[in-house]
DNA sequence: ACATTGACCTGGGAGC
DNA sequence: TGCTCCCAGGTCAATG
């Protein structure tokens, strides 16, 4: 479910709640999520203050006295800020209780995120150390897309997924970026014109801040922090409208699969 | 080094 | 109503 600006999203809303608090109880229902959670996590953590909370590439990473916990929402996660007396639901793994009469719920139906901890510095952590440039940033840029994309033999979209080429994108925003970008998805990263690639980065860019600004998307079950959807679903111009008629020409919009996952483009804006 | 595929899970909707 | 099948916002690990 969540993509960066999610993501963001969600450590915004939890950082003004939890940050330069202590914990106090950690309850944890479920250990299994796409690795398990360290079975001493909540004794860990007793006590512990929570010094910042940080984003890099989808996971949030919250820093505690002795370590940093890395949670990583996968498909179907949330985090919420709720009071203590809010009764757990099915799907609520991790509650951690802070000194201030909130809580941190994590809800993962699917289970495919996940709660990490560890205590070196966490830009060495296995998960992290690999990732490529953050979208926000100028190491982001055109050249450094057009040189990603020589000798590539997959697709501009699988390349732009990738999160050693770029963290953040997922399907939707891909989707999104490669449409304002006026580039069709299929087409061979290797053959990218260093326009196309120029056009990329700031399609990219654009949408994500945009989307960020809206509080993200909510397509089914996305929730900010505080319960409320995100709004940028409104402002979609590709993704889930097959069928529907191009905003910029008016052609149908056309769906294939690329990579197991679904691409939306239009036939005459993207080629 | 790169590309492709399977795997991990649950829930919702379509179609019969 | 209920069954089966397919789909979903991610990404690591194994394989060729």
């Amino acid at each position: 479910m969540p993509e960066l600006p999610e993501v963001e999203t969600t450590r915004q809303g939890i950082k003004p709640y939890i940050e330069g608090h202590r914990i106090k109880t950690t309850t944890i229902r479920q250990y299994q999520l796409r690795w398990p959670i360290p079975a001493d996590l909540a004794e860990i953590l007793q006590k512990q203050k929570i010094h910042r909370v940080n984003r890099r590439a989808k996971y949030i990473l919250i820093h505690c006295d002795s370590g940093i916990l890395i949670i990583h929402l996968g498909m179907s996660g949330s985090l919420r800020v709720l009071d203590t007396n809010c009764p757990p639901e099915k799907h609520d793994h991790v509650d951690i209780e802070v000194d201030n009469g909130y809580i941190l719920r994590f809800t993962d139906p699917r289970r495919f995120g996940a709660i990490l901890w560890t205590e070196d510095p966490v830009e060495q952590h296995k998960l992290i150390k690999h990732l490529g440039p953050e979208p926000l940033t100028t190491d982001f840029s055109p050249d450094y897309l057009f040189k990603q994309c020589r000798s590539r033999r997959c697709s501009i979209k699988t390349l732009l997924m990738n999160g050693k080429i770029v963290v953040g994108v997922g399907n939707i925003y891909a989707n999104e970026a490669l449409f304002h970008a006026k580039i069709n998805p299929l087409k061979p990263a290797a053959d990218l014109s260093k326009a196309a690639s120029g056009r990329l980065v700031s399609a990219v860019k654009n949408i994500l801040a945009e989307a960020i600004k809206a509080g993200g998307t909510t397509l089914k079950d996305f929730r900010q922090s505080d319960g409320k959807p995100g709004y940028f679903a409104q402002q979609l111009n590709i993704y889930g409208k097959k069928g529907e008629n191009c905003p910029q020409c008016g052609s149908s919009i056309e769906l294939v699969r690329e990579s197991q996952r679904a691409t939306y483009f239009c036939p005459c804006c993207q080629k």
